[in-house]
DNA sequence: TAATATTAAAATGTCGACATTTTATAATTA
DNA sequence: TAATTATAAAATGTCGACATTTTAATATTA
């Protein structure tokens, strides 16, 4: 396994990121690059090109001959990035909305389906809901066709699940919470086929904001 | 001068970010390693430091073993950017109008004095007028409150000054052109200290999009 | 001639070394 | 004792070197 297609500092900002937003490293914790060498069984510049992207991705900050860190939290951080969420969702549906073809709705009942259905199943599997969890709401958005927002989206989704497995960390029982709002993604789909942008748009914004009180609990 | 404040990937960073900006380097160009050293004078390790952010910034791709390259343009790109941006500053200008108070009122009115004056003078720097013009769109936003949605707006609007650049490389005498929109800046402030969402929401989103239509002439 | 194979040159990506700066520890002073 | 200074240790950021891969140039074959 000599070639990978990815280059070290692409895998390594693969895992980094994977670590700081499982919440492997605590916010704020510095990161040595002795450590982190021995840690990942890596070079200096593969290293620091994975960690100077993790300052773009808003994950590290650095300060010149001071080093790394993870990036701090708050809670005025934390209800930001959930509102800059919940609106560019809101947007991404609104034009989803107005765009939307039969392709779209057809994908868009199927994946509400798949989510539905497992969320009734006996045992579940809490990776497998999450990954049908954002399947849908990816169905739902996906019709509003612009690259750049769903990048957008992307990157706030990466923020805030941060955040929430922090929560998780400490509530790892819980985790059926995550599915208390089930009713609303029947809700959302309904609202979407009806072209009802208004209330659709008040819905996703709620619905993405629900966590936010919950989360501000465990970080006080 | 020894020590900057800022290490040489920092300083790196924003030379290379300018230069993509303004054109010094074509879209779809390769950057080659050794030509890059050469010319900022710097050696390997902070070049591809600063080479790795412009990646997540979207100005550069690379591929593993073949190096850098200036990211491509296209009418596609230029109309989702331009897109995404009217939406995410109707967006913030939706918010200000909800949150703005009086200074955010005396603020505007300010801005919008300046721009006004500077634009009816008899000899127009491009350069002055462009900061005037930045600083009252800041204005109108501001009130928004959201470090996220300002993050993104910048974002967006420096992927965008690239594409306006492109077009100005090849119209320098047009610059007047820039201005032919004055009347819809003052229309902006009216209406937000009307607090009219609505009628301010379309004219903000019709403001952005006006020169999509000029620049893709240039790239045809 | 066109297509393929061979060789040489150039470029990339990774590493460890090293000078400089920061941090931690011990010594000195008031 | 508390504050300051001096010293040692540790960590950062930059560099050039080098192995590996890609690209270009040339030769070979059908």
């Amino acid at each position: 396994m000599k070639n990978s297609r990815q280059n070290t500092a692409a895998q390594i900002l693969d895992s980094l990121t994977n670590d700081i937003i499982q919440g492997e490293y605590s916010p704020g914790q510095k990161l040595y690059i002795k450590y982190l060498k021995d840690r990942y069984n890596v070079g200096t510049s593969p290293l620091r090109e994975a960690l100077s992207q993790l300052i773009v991705k808003d994950l590290v900050i650095s300060e010149n001959q001071r080093g790394f860190y993870v990036s701090d939290i708050s809670i005025e951080d934390l209800t930001d990035i959930y509102q800059a969420r919940a609106k560019i969702e809101s947007l991404c549906i609104e034009m989803a909305i107005e765009k939307g073809d039969d392709f779209w709705e057809a994908n868009l009942i199927a994946a509400s389906h798949r989510l539905n259905k497992y969320s009734k199943s006996k045992k579940i599997d809490m990776g497998e809901w999450q990954s049908r969890h954002a399947a849908f709401h990816e169905a739902l958005v996906v019709g509003c066709m612009s690259p750049r927002l769903f990048q957008i989206r992307d990157s706030l989704f990466e923020k805030s699940t941060r955040y929430r497995n922090l929560w998780l960390r400490e509530n790892v029982t819980n985790s059926a919470a995550l599915k208390i709002n089930q009713n609303e993604h029947a809700a959302l789909m309904i609202l979407a086929l009806e072209r009802d942008k208004k209330s659709a748009k008040r819905l996703i914004e709620a619905h993405i904001m629900t966590p936010v009180e919950i989360i501000k609990k465990s970080l006080t």
